[in-house]
Parts: structure tokens; C-alpha cells; sequence
DNA sequence: CTCCAGGGTTTGC
DNA sequence: GCAAACCATGGA
């Protein structure tokens, strides 16, 4: 099924950016998505003038249907939200952002699914980010079914050695603890949709290894609560070589997370900066 | 071989 | 309240 998108849309920049671990690219232009119980590929079909233009619409051949499209993915892309008028709002003051969302460009917040990012990201702590894929990778493997994340009943059925195994290390008790409470039902991801962001952010640090950073994570990733902009290492440097240690995103109000997001990209190297004139 | 990674918890003051 | 020690592994 072919799908145009009018925004900002760079699937490249997307599984690169450090908010999700298991999608990849399967060849020329072609990506796979795995969310939940749901699977699609995904090719850019654009013509390659489109592509050298950013404001060009983007053309995607889908391998789902277009109900699942629509129920699924449109939300899972973020795609009801207006990614270039948000980097337009950018006070061009800011010139490192201004910058960084230049090169960032195509990114968009994924609404992911929530027992898996609050795993992933549990897992993420002191680990590289390949080192990260390796680890879910061997729980997807492992313990998952038809190549979707473990839900958390299956999950439940891995051994503290099981989880040893897939490289987590001094974490395997965060995440066997992590997802007894949450196959026991003793607390509802789904439910804690309803909550503020900042009731929100306290019940997901109420996990055991779910400090301020990881928090915020699965906040904005799975919840989608785009004033979350959570502090890593990388963002910190940013902070103190960029802002004079001086955290900038409150002024971003509920959009902080996605300059978070744009600033990550940058920090990491990524990415190419595109001057205001050719755009 | 060494170094460090999208941090968090525990301990000691 | 804060700073420092400590944490298991894999990837570079």
C-alpha cells in the first residue's frame, strides 16, 4: 500500500536515534518495524529529487494494510503531529539547537510499546547502545514468540540465569522483579496512561533501577509525554560545553522531549547540517 | 589488553 | 541533603 506524508519523515534517522532498539533496516530504503504484535516494512519509494528536498513529500510503500496503518503505525510514527512547525517555532537564539534540529530533521517521537520500553530501557543503563540490541535481541529470541517482544507472562518464564544468559548482568534482578510486578498485575502499564506526567514519573521510578534518566525514557517513548527530556550522559555534556550548564529544555515546555531528541542526534555525530538558506 | 557505555543503588558523611 | 564507591558484560 503507498502512503504520502507532508512532514518531516527520515526512517534512517529514526532507527538510528537512540529511542528504539529492534527496528533495522532490511535493504535499499526498506525498513522493518516491530511494535506490540504488529510487523510492517516499510520502503521509501520517493523519487530521489524528492529526497535532496526536505519539504518534499515523502512516498512509502507499506507491506500492512491500510486499517493497520491507521490503527497501528499512524500513531505509532506520530504522524498527526506537525514535526516542521515545531522545528520552525525554535527561537533562532538557540543557535545549538537550531542546528542540531537541522541535522535531526526526520526524527519523530515513536509511541512504542510500554512493558518493552520499560525493560529496554532498564536494560539500557551503563550499555552501549549495540550492546543494548544484543541484550533484547536474546530476549525477542528467547522468550519471545514470531519475533515480537516477550509480553510480560512470558517473560515471567525466564530464570534469574535465563536473564544472566542474555548479557543484562548486575541488572537481571530489575528486570525479574520489573516483570513479576507487572505480570502479577500488580501494576498497570496501560493504566498509568491516565496519570500526569509528573505522577506518571513517580510511579515508573518506583520500579527497582527506574532512576530519573530511564523514567523519562519510557515516558516520552512509550507514553509519549513530549515535555519529558531526559538527561543522559551525552546531554549532559551538551548542557555543560553548549548552555553553560544551565538545562535549557524547560523553556521547551511539551516539546522539550523532541528537542532532546534532536540535540542526542547531534551530539552523537549524526547527521548532516543543512544551512537555513537551503532549506 | 584496556576503557567505557543513553545510570541507579547503596553507603557514608 | 550530597559525593563516592560499586555494579556485570559487551563492544571498540
Amino acid at each position: 500500500m503507498k502512503i504520502t506524508i507532508n512532514d518531516d519523515f527520515d526512517l534512517d534517522k529514526i532507527i538510528n536515534s537512540g529511542q528504539c532498539f529492534r527496528p533495522k533496516k532490511t535493504g535499499d530504503n526498506t525498513y522493518r518495524f516491530v511494535t506490540g504484535e504488529h510487523i510492517v516494512e516499510i520502503t521509501n519509494v520517493s523519487s530521489h529529487s524528492a529526497i535532496s528536498d526536505p519539504n518534499a513529500p515523502t512516498e512509502l510503500d507499506v507491506s500492512c494494510r491500510e486499517k493497520e496503518w491507521n490503527e497501528v503505525w499512524q500513531s505509532y510514527f506520530d504522524l498527526d503531529t506537525d514535526y516542521r512547525k515545531i522545528r520552525a517555532g525554535i527561537p533562532k537564539e538557540d543557535t545549538y539547537l537550531k542546528e542540531a534540529a537541522s541535522c535531526g530533521a526526520g526524527i519523530r517521537i515513536l509511541r512504542q510499546d510500554r512493558f518493552e520500553m520499560l525493560i529496554s530501557f532498564i536494560i539500557s543503563q551503563r550499555k552501549s547502545i549495540p550492546a543494548i540490541r544484543t541484550s533484547v535481541e536474546r530476549l525477542v529470541e528467547r522468550y519471545g514468540h514470531d519475533g515480537f517482544f516477550p509480553n510480560p507472562v512470558e517473560l515471567l518464564a525466564a530464570t534469574e540465569d535465563d536473564l544472566c544468559a542474555c548479557g543484562l548482568g548486575y541488572r537481571v534482578p530489575y528486570v525479574r522483579k520489573a516483570t513479576e510486578l507487572v505480570a502479577h498485575k500488580d501494576i498497570d502499564l496501560d493504566a498509568l496512561d491516565d496519570l500526569s506526567d509528573e505522577e506518571l514519573f513517580g510511579e515508573l521510578k518506583s520500579f527497582h533501577g527506574v532512576g530519573d534518566k530511564v523514567a523519562n525514557c519510557i515516558a516520552l517513548f512509550a507514553y509519549h509525554r513530549t515535555g519529558r527530556a531526559p538527561v543522559d550522559t551525552w546531554i549532559a555534556r551538551v548542557i555543560n560545553e553548549q548552555y553553560a550548564g544551565v538545562n535549557p529544555f524547560p523553556r521547551y515546555g511539551n516539546v522539550a522531549g523532541i528537542m532532546q531528541q534532536y540535540m542526542f542526534f547531534r551530539a552523537q555525530g549524526k547527521g548532516q547540517y543543512v544551512s537555513e538558506k537551503t532549506l
